[in-house]
DNA sequence: TGGGAATGTCATATTTCTGTTATATTCTCC
DNA sequence: GGAGAATATAACAGAAATATGACATTCCCA
């Protein structure tokens, strides 16, 4: 999935960063809200964790603020205490679940999938489209006994497609998701990516899953003779 | 949608209208009130959006002079505060949605898609007229089971005709409408296009909805036949 | 540290879009 | 019925978007 964690304390930033990662998500890690404002409009997460206090705009505001802009990604929020009225305010911003710091970083995870549980597609250790399997795990790609293994590029993209299978998505939309802001490419890194996805569809013989939409974006879509 | 936007700081407009545009609209931005009043006698747009502080004419009179001239679009006013009575004032001009700034871009596009939704014919990510579908996320048109893929300006115009289905339109005002003024056409573009969409439609086999009124323009309707 | 996979970059096709020009057809009104 | 205007049709061409493949660099693991 692809992740947004704000918390202000760097020294328990970069434990929950670095879990994450090793559980093959995409993070951005930030300690300010206004870096949180800034990604948090234009990239287009599964999920959002956010530090209920922060300076200057608490989480809860955060979460309202995402909220308002129409977008629908679970919120986690990381609370200091367990008090009730908290939790309501939280739910009333919008929050999905809720965690006590100190942060356990095993429950963490437990958390982290289970809201991930929440797309549609999501079965086990598995992302399926039509009769095509993702595992997570292992980054491999399988449809009809044959399987195929996806770089970790290919694997996030398909992710992302995945989720969102349907709708149109932009290639702006993919490189800002796909690519953490300090790191954006320059040039078409994104048709490359596209272009190689395509070539591991074409192995399965799913090349047709893929299409170009001239002028917006891709889309993933299930073909028509597929159940 | 075809939208107006004005707002005096060329650096808060810029962001504003690529936005909107990334966003599959299409969009006049200009900075002072003048060129406002021209463009909102001339084109007629889908939604207004003004800054409520504007040098010499404010956007609240801007507002009351649009619908002085009975029309109807939407307007969305900026406002610097959130006071009551500037709301009270804007609603007897006319306004029908706030918003504070400074602007939050995807609050913005929230608003907006929620105002265009006021449609008569508007049902979720589609405009319906009889039995044509046009998707505005994937710029599809669709009828009994086949679906084809317009083209921006195909889709631009058939928009801008579904949403006046019935009515006649001048050719002037396609090309007023369509073209921004300082990018316009200087031949039979609009024939061109026209022609273009009814090759599109003829796929759909439908043909006869976009009739010719000769000496006057275009009209769309749904054909007796058809529910 | 070396080698191979992964990934960004560049140069070059290919496709699609869209305004333009040129020519044909249709319509209205006398 | 015919003149002249309005509209339609068809082909063309430059521009923009996307695809392709070769290449260079980075990254990771043995």
């Amino acid at each position: 999935m692809i992740i947004l964690l704000v918390e202000d304390d760097p020294a328990q930033l970069r434990p929950l960063c670095i879990a994450l990662s090793e559980s093959g998500h995409l993070v951005d890690g930030v300690e300010n809200s206004q870096d949180a404002q800034w990604l948090m409009s234009q990239k287009d997460y599964d999920l959002l964790i956010l530090d209920w206090m922060l300076p200057v705009v608490s989480g809860v505001s955060l979460c309202q603020q995402y909220r308002a802009q129409g977008k629908i990604a679970p919120v986690l929020m990381l609370t200091a205490k367990d008090t009730t009225t908290d939790k309501v305010t939280g739910l009333d911003a919008g929050a999905d679940d809720y965690l006590i710091k100190p942060v356990d970083i095993p429950e963490l995870l437990a958390r982290v999938r289970a809201l991930g549980r929440r797309s549609p597609q999501w079965h086990g250790d598995l992302l399926r489209l039509g009769d095509l399997h993702l595992h997570l795990s292992t980054l491999t790609l399988e449809r009809q006994q044959t399987s195929i293994r996806l770089s970790s590029r290919e694997f996030h993209l398909m992710e992302y497609l995945m989720r969102r299978s349907g709708q149109v998505i932009t290639r702006d939309n993919i490189e800002q998701t796909l690519w953490t802001w300090d790191t954006e490419p320059e040039s078409n890194a994104v048709t490359a990516l596209i272009w190689r996805l395509r070539q591991r569809l074409d192995e399965l013989d799913a090349k047709s899953w893929l299409e170009t939409v001239y002028g917006m974006g891709y889309r993933l879509t299930v073909p028509e003779n597929i159940s």
